[in-house]
DNA sequence: TGGAAACTAGAACGCTCACTCTAGTGACCT
DNA sequence: AGGTCACTAGAGTGAGCGTTCTAGTTTCCA
């Protein structure tokens, strides 16, 4: 996992796999019968739940959305900078070098960002905001995370990550109070935002 | 461009450069001496300087930056959906590919990085945002933009690109109505919205 | 018109890649 | 104790990689 956080997918050659793993071309192909596509599909849905586990973890501990968010992407500032700036997350290099080329990766590299997703609406929703705004902020704060890891990690500054998180964190807390108006201009309401929307 | 969108920097073999451009090795190397990394140091700061460009056009032709941003996005979505879903930006999937093993090229991507956020922040603190807030945002937008670009490629859907623009208009129009709470807590100012909030 | 320089052209090179194959070893059943 | 099978072990294979090299062609200016 941590070869393909630094080198990628195609950056990363299973002679390097089996030297760090201190194990011969044989157990790695009996193990991996797929050979490289099976080990990576294993990567990214390792880190995956990993990902997402953690993210529980740290809403469980801080229940408020905008202290979760805050934790996460500050937790993250620190594994980029304890890590060398090593990208924090293998999916999104990895989707991106195959999304066009090999499906199946890319399929596994979908479930991770749906699973966080969804978890992330769950809460939101929980904490009381609308599904539709949830759709739409669980969807944001996944893509301003991956964001932040490639900023961050281009610029070996997690600052920048940082700076993110925290923007990602107010929105949060002016949505929490109701304060931002609906997603949608067409309708001038008073206080009702019956907001049709298209789930794509 | 278009190989490297397709397939990043690793899987992008010269073969396929020269036989996509219909040119000889010889040829290639005649123009870029320094071989693969000087050709992808070129793609980086092409497509670095074609989004400045693109962002600055729109912006010109709307001047508010809500509209701007929702522009810049759904344009995106567009491209998104109309390329086939190959990745709008080369940029950030080198950059992720190679920021730990070639500094050149994580230069490179940095310079564009840069460029945009630069870009940006000086349209907002035209729009009346102040520079701290400004600071923040444009890093977040551009992280946003990354971000979105990673999912709608990964799930082949340009709505995802569409949702998380759409929030970070919403987000924008609620700082030019100074709804939101300043982003550092050191200032209790006039309209005191004072709001103690943890770094960590 | 001649000659240097810019450029085209593609074969060839050494190397590493993902993967296969055969042989050997260890643990676990009964 | 013996046999089965999961697993280790690593040499070998063909293909493709980035790069180099030599030869030929075109362009351009004196």
């Amino acid at each position: 996992m941590e070869l393909f956080r630094r080198q990628g997918y195609n950056g990363t050659s299973l002679s390097q796999v089996t030297e760090a793993a201190g194990a011969p071309t044989g157990s790695l192909y009996h193990h991996f019968k797929g050979g490289k596509d099976e080990l990576t599909a294993a990567v990214l849905e390792e880190s995956g739940t990993a990902y997402g586990q953690l993210l529980e973890a740290i809403w469980d501990a801080e229940p408020d959305p905008v202290a979760a968010v805050s934790a996460f992407f500050e937790g993250a500032a620190v594994v980029l900078e304890e890590s060398d700036f090593i990208d924090p997350c293998p999916i999104g290099t990895v989707a991106r070098e195959v999304a066009s080329t090999n499906d199946a990766l890319r399929q596994a590299a979908l479930g991770a960002f749906q699973e966080w997703s969804a978890a992330v609406r769950v809460r939101l929703i929980t904490a009381g905001i609308g599904p539709a705004e949830a759709d739409e902020l669980s969807v944001a704060l996944v893509a301003a995370i991956e964001g932040g890891f490639v900023l961050g990690r281009t610029a070996r500054d997690a600052d920048l990550l940082r700076a993110t998180g925290r923007r990602m964190a107010t929105m949060l807390r002016a949505e929490l109070d109701g304060v931002t108006a609906p997603a949608q201009p067409n309708e001038a309401a008073s206080m009702a935002h019956a907001s049709g929307r298209t789930a794509g």
